[in-house]
This record gives structure tokens, sequence and C-alpha cells, in this order.
DNA sequence: TATGATGATGATAATCATTATCATCCTCTT
DNA sequence: AAGAGGATGATAATGATTATCATCATCATA
């Protein structure tokens, strides 16, 4: 899923507060995308509470600083990973379903702007959406 | 911002409801990114009353067929436009300032996965998300 | 080591866009 | 004309996110 070099250990981090390393941390381990709700559930089962809104504020703060991206489901939710993943998805109108896309035409574009224009890069988020094989034979105009 | 030519008029439109055809044409007018809310607003002081709750529910039939897409910013809000628009933006992640970008590497990744895939895909979400030259001087570390 | 100053945190109330509910209205078909 | 099925509107309910505010931790300075 990362699409940093396996050997590499974190980066350094600077400047973390406690809530914001612990949020950063989990993430890491999970290593898959979770919601902020998610990851309050489960700071507070692995006995290392942060208050809810304290998650919150660290997933802002964290990406401020570039190191986690968020991405919002078509039901309203958002997701959130560290940055180095770059995954992207095809997701269904209909039935929320998402899979996985290999391929991400869109790094040499970044670069590029990230001269061009005067904004500091830090990710992006690339997705599809349609409908899914099921879905869509249900609302086939024809069926 | 359409991609769709100019002199081409409305494509046919398949079994519209009152609602759809009224917030369709709206988007179709403005052709500009709307919020439900906004569209809502707009349609009450045409005196084309449309409810809110309808609203949504014409945005979401549109989505399933294929003539409205939709993106998120990081705000939570929502923005809705027609899937003619292929615009994509580069977001300030602290002030939410976007402005576009006018390129866009992935019609022949979406071209690709129409066929690999068994999605039926509608259009595809492309955005940067970073700080613009005020908001990073404001956060950098060394300032 | 005490003293502030500044920022971080947690509990909880408030916000607000979106969704669910349900009664009513339309539009066909029979 | 009657009825079925879907569309609509008003409004209540939901639920994730944000605001508030009192308390706590950290760090520089006296």
């Amino acid at each position: 899923m990362k699409s940093t070099s396996p050997l590499k250990p974190s980066v350094s981090l600077p400047n973390l507060t406690r809530a914001q390393r612990q949020v950063h941390r989990l993430l890491e381990e999970a290593d898959k995308a979770m919601t902020a709700q998610a990851i309050y559930q489960r700071l507070k089962a692995q006995k290392q509470s942060v208050g809810l809104a304290t998650v919150y504020r660290s997933l802002r703060s964290l990406q401020v600083k570039g190191l986690v991206q968020a991405r919002a489901l078509p039901n309203g939710e958002w997701m959130y990973t560290l940055t180095s993943d770059d995954s992207h998805y095809l997701t269904c109108l209909n039935c929320g379903v998402s899979v996985p896309v290999n391929e991400c035409p869109v790094q040499s574009l970044e670069d590029k702007l990230s001269q061009s224009s005067n904004f500091q890069i830090f990710y992006h988020t690339l997705e599809f959406f349609g409908l899914c094989a099921p879905c869509a034979k249900l609302s086939a105009p024809e069926s």
C-alpha cells in the first residue's frame, strides 16, 4: 500500500504533539484508510485514549504538515491515510463499493505544478466514479 | 469550463423527473460548481421551487444516471457540476483557496479502466492539495 | 525552584448538511 | 373513474464535525 521504501523507517517528524504522534503512529501501523471516529475508538481500545475533538485537531494539523491526506466517500465519511500512500480507487455511485486502481498517471503533472504554481503540494486525490456491474444491471434503461 | 463542444446542445436526457430536469438545467446554465443548498436557494429565487429533500434526491439520481458529478471540499461541503465538466483544482489545506489546473493526464487511464474493469465509469476527480504561498509562509518551521 | 505565558487536551454543547419519514400529489394504466 | 406506483414537500431525526471553555502540560524567565 505504501509507496515509500519498506526499508525506510519513519522519517523525522518535526514538532508533533503527543496526540499527533499517537494518531500518526496508528495510521502508520494500521496501513489503511481510517475514519476519525475509527481512530478515536481504536486509540481508546489501546488504552491510549485521545479525546475525539483532539483526534480531529490532530488530523488537521497533520494535514497541514503534509503528513496525512483525506478523501471523502460518497456517503460523506472522510478517510485518512498517511500521504506516503498513493492509492486510488474506482467507486460505485450506487452501492459505494470501492476497488483499488493500481496505476497513477499524475506524478509528472504534480511535479510540474510544484514548480509552475506557487503552491507547496503535498498529495493528490484521484478517483473514478461510475456503476459496478451489478448496479449497472439494475439501473439499465432497457432491463 | 465545459469540455464538450460549445455547439452541441443538451444531449438527450432520458427519463428525468420534473425536479431532476430543473436541477440539471440550473447546473447547465450556471456552468459552475454549486452546493445542494445553493441550488435549492437559486431555484426558490427563480420561482421554480423544489423542496430541499428533492434537490438532494435529484442530485443523487442524476449522479447514478451519469449526468452529475460531486466533489467534496476540505470543509465538508459538496459541490455539484455536470459530468461534462472536466475541471480539476489545486487546493490549500489551510485557507481552502482553490485554483484551477488546466491539464488532465487521466483520460487514457479512464478509457483503459472502462475496458479492464467491469465498472461503467462516468467521471473522475483529480485534485491536488498543499499550501498556498501565504499559508506556507505562515507555517514554515524556520520562520 | 516558583511564576507566568502559551499552547494542548478533554468533555460536552452546538452546528449544520444530509437523510429518513410520511402524508399528499401526479401520472399513467386499466 | 379508480387504483397503483412513483415523485414531491414539509419537517423531524441523524450524525459527523466544530466550537467552547475549563484544566493541564511545557517551557522560558526571574
